[in-house]
DNA sequence: TGTCTTTATGTAAGCGCTTGCATTAATTTT
DNA sequence: AAAATTAATGCAAGCGCTTACATAAAGACA
């Protein structure tokens, strides 16, 4: 029932000052082998574990990086935040990782929260956040990186999510399509989907091809969104002969939802996604997606904010690759090749 | 360019000491109107933020939890965390996630990294932990809480996974299957599959249906895993009629590649999840599962421990309920019924 | 009106650690 | 062998906050 071993009991033990032992800790190579080696042993003895909070005070530096999400609940969040507290954790950082839910005071919570539990860095998803929220992220004067998205008041590694969907609306209109419709995401707090309907729009526009409000559908990304989408878009007065959808959990509720009503894909509706999901490639048919690196992503991140905490300047933006991806839900129309 | 802010230059501000502005933040009902009026003010005016290491230091709390999860990677565990995550919030604390994809080593790490970071409590997963685990929880004496599974040796809030088991297995056996598969996730480091297959095992001995090896399949948790596990399935001797699935990604696998076969679901052959995972109730035929509360279980799980935290006893134990979800994949055999 | 409570605020001692500077020991140079 | 470096350690001052305890102000009571 003794009390917490502190650093001084590690001292004690060892016969050495208290500055011995935490140098020994942080700093071994500044300590003769053989005074390394009583500590060691005085630490193991006690099981001596040092207390963050006295360090960071101390220190001014937690090995800690905040990283907050729109939501823990998409695969491509989860293996880019995964990939990202993989490569901190080798040098010895933590991840704190925080959600919201697309809520952007939420976000400026959780941002003033993990910097005032003293983060050293923080990592942002997206460009669009609460109208505060780069203030409190200048006056704060420690790394921020931005992913997903690019946006030039501060680093970023990220997508450019308008050719994405450029890419995606092309290889439609490729195949000969000229009445497409989009499932988007709610684009509210969200400048992934804003821009990836503005990288449609702007595809079919340079195609000479008209857009009227009801060829986009914006939806929860979840498959009952591309359920819900499909059966809008189907309403239009021109109705679609392709799909984009701004992810693959849209593009496979709508193809489900097109299954259910008896259309042939890809023959009577063309199908395409976004990031590559495990689903997308199951799901039969497979869906033509846009594959998305998102476990670089995480990790290239990573690598960016180690550097701006070290003091190495960092590109501040990097823009990641992505491909086309053609599968099965991709066709003429018509069902013409 | 000026320094940190600190409570001092908020107590100057405000003419008043700074044990004043500190109870001011933290007893609002222990100052007089008027001085919380002149810190209020200070503290809008200088742009303060407490700094949490300080604070923990000084008070031997941090308002945080950590939780350390398997992987963020299955929705169940995202939709759990995040509705602890909630919770929590509501009462002024913060989560700490961490994952450890199946590693005790790591997972090991985390628990020991989050505790030295000063959690006041501390969020598990599961039953089947690294050997010293136990006792480093129990060395560190601040609340520890299980979840989705129950071990006698800490307060546990989550499921019998083994009665969830048997809870799908008899619906099979119900219908009239005999020769009845399971695809489990993989049952190293698993608690939840290991239980699961017992309730499986159990379930059928009690029928009186025997189960050799070549009736399991142990995969990856996801769409990938039901596919070869099913693939694996049929190659048994006794060719199983029924399939139940360790979750629903196994059984949505398992069902796209029973349809790629040519074989009809569930007339050819039946398939239970478990979890009640959205694909399960999107995908044709919806699949038959055993549906979850993983939100309440966050909920529930956030709530006890902030008892316990307050010194609040808490039920050792406490068993959710989960029902039997039927849809369209679960029939009698040769789609008898 | 003077004494006894109660309430609001201030004083100051740490919480456990790091780190600049001072000191001493070991090593090299002349 | 003495002087000049360099390496290893110790000393002690905080880091920013909380919280007993002491004090002062205000209210209650007789």
């Amino acid at each position: 029932m003794q009390n917490r071993i502190r650093l001084e009991d590690v001292a004690q033990t060892a016969g050495v000052s208290t500055a011995t032992v935490s140098r020994a800790l942080s700093l071994p190579d500044r300590v003769r082998p053989e005074t390394l080696e009583r500590v060691r042993r005085a630490v193991q003895k006690l099981g001596y574990v040092p207390d963050a909070a006295g360090r960071a005070l101390a220190s001014g530096r937690t090995k800690t990086v905040g990283c907050v999400i729109p939501t823990l609940d998409h695969a491509i969040f989860a293996s880019s935040t995964h990939a990202m507290q993989t490569t901190l954790a080798a040098a010895g950082f933590q991840l704190l990782v925080a959600s919201h839910e697309y809520n952007p005071d939420t976000e400026l919570d959780l941002v003033q929260s993990l910097q005032q539990r003293g983060v050293d860095a923080l990592v942002l998803v997206g460009a669009e956040h609460h109208k505060n929220l780069w203030k409190v992220v200048q006056d704060w004067r420690k790394p921020t990186l931005l992913t997903w998205s690019c946006d030039a008041r501060l680093p970023s590694v990220g997508f450019d999510n308008q050719a994405i969907a450029a890419l995606g609306t092309q290889h439609l209109l490729d195949l000969g399509h000229r009445d497409i419709g989009i499932i988007s995401g709610y684009t509210a707090h969200n400048d992934r989907a804003l821009a990836r309907i503005e990288g449609f729009r702007a595809a079919l526009a340079q195609a000479g091809c008209s857009l009227s409000k009801d060829q986009i559908s914006e939806q929860a990304l979840k498959l009952s969104g591309g359920r819900l989408g499909l059966i809008q878009l189907l309403k239009a007065k021109k109705r679609p002969t392709a799909i984009l959808c701004g992810n693959d959990l849209l593009a496979a509720g709508a193809l489900l939802e097109a299954q259910r009503q008896g259309l042939k894909v890809p023959d009577d509706l063309s199908i395409c996604g976004i990031d590559n999901h495990d689903l997308a490639a199951e799901i039969i048919p497979g869906i033509t997606t846009i594959s998305l690196p998102a476990r670089d992503l995480g990790q290239i991140a990573a690598k960016q904010i180690l550097a701006a905490i070290d003091g190495t300047p960092i590109a501040r933006q990097s823009l990641l690759p992505f491909h086309l991806l053609v599968r099965g839900t991709t066709a003429g129309p018509g069902g013409s090749s």
